[in-house]
DNA sequence: TTTACTGCAAATATTTTGCAATATC
DNA sequence: GATATTGCAAAATATTTGCAGTAAA
């Protein structure tokens, strides 16, 4: 999917969502939304506001950790929280189909696909707990903390 | 395992940790581990501490937190962030088996035991990532708030 | 016109840090 | 005896909150 028909996708169910919940529309939460949108990667709420103020759109902090939380509540951004850091956010595009590694050492994280694991994740069924989505952290030492282990020894 | 062999095979891993790594065995180290085994859910620095002054224990938080991160180091812990909210710890006893249900609602963590998820989950591979352990945390609305919002409307 | 939203600054709360005193090795 | 660890208090820092002004509906 294109950068542009991703924004317009996500555009559209910010949209739904917002009027559902009778809350406004406005320029800076459309703004904020456009710039998660050219977010490929994971990213702070430090990041993410200071590229909006680079690229000359003023925003306050707490409206951005407003809008976070709307858009994590729309399902278009997930939030995680590792080892105390701040959080980091990531923008949802389609189906979750990918899980994290996470190195204990330098807290490097990695996105992994998985389709078979994936599959098995949406099969699960809980009586009473109506789940929407589901993330999955593996923890271990990456390649570039086993290297320097070896050398140290 | 009842909580005294508990303790004991908790104490043999960790002193074998802190010789390992030639750290000292201090009773504040012990006394806290000690706490850990005697709490069976998930639990916080603050409770964890206030539970210790209240047996008549008495140590700084900022030992608990230095105790916290070597028995996650070592394995014994498990350490947990949601939404913001303080970190919880919890226990780590035999080999993963269950994973997390959590309520974007009330923010209530429930525990579910799911052996073939674990065992789908114990036969991933990496190439070049050295897996220690991993967290499943499934998100969706639990049985409680669910009836709330049949409420509401 | 109503009131939700924004920006700013101050408040909050968890976790970390600096340092002198202490206890382990 | 050397120095890692502790306790305490102060600092750091992410996030939330209060409030007056602004703008969406």
């Amino acid at each position: 999917m294109s950068e542009e028909k991703l924004k317009t996708t996500a555009r559209v169910s910010f949209t739904e969502y917002l009027c559902s919940k009778k809350l406004r529309r406005t320029p800076e939460r459309y703004a904020i939304l456009d710039q998660v949108c050219e977010l490929s990667e994971h990213f702070y709420v430090d990041s993410l506001h200071a590229k909006l103020e680079q690229e000359g759109f003023h925003v306050s902090k707490a409206t951005v950790y407003n809008t976070m939380e709307l858009l994590v509540d729309c399902g278009l951004v997930r939030r995680h929280q590792f080892n105390n850091q701040p959080a980091q956010y990531e923008r949802v595009s389609g189906p979750g189909n990918h899980h994290h590694l996470i190195c204990t050492q330098c807290g490097k994280v990695k996105e992994v696909k998985d389709p078979e694991l994936m599959k098995t994740m949406d099969s699960r069924r809980y009586p009473t707990f109506n789940a929407a989505y589901f993330a999955i952290y593996v923890y271990g030492v990456c390649s570039r903390c086993q290297r320097k282990s070896k050398k140290k020894k």
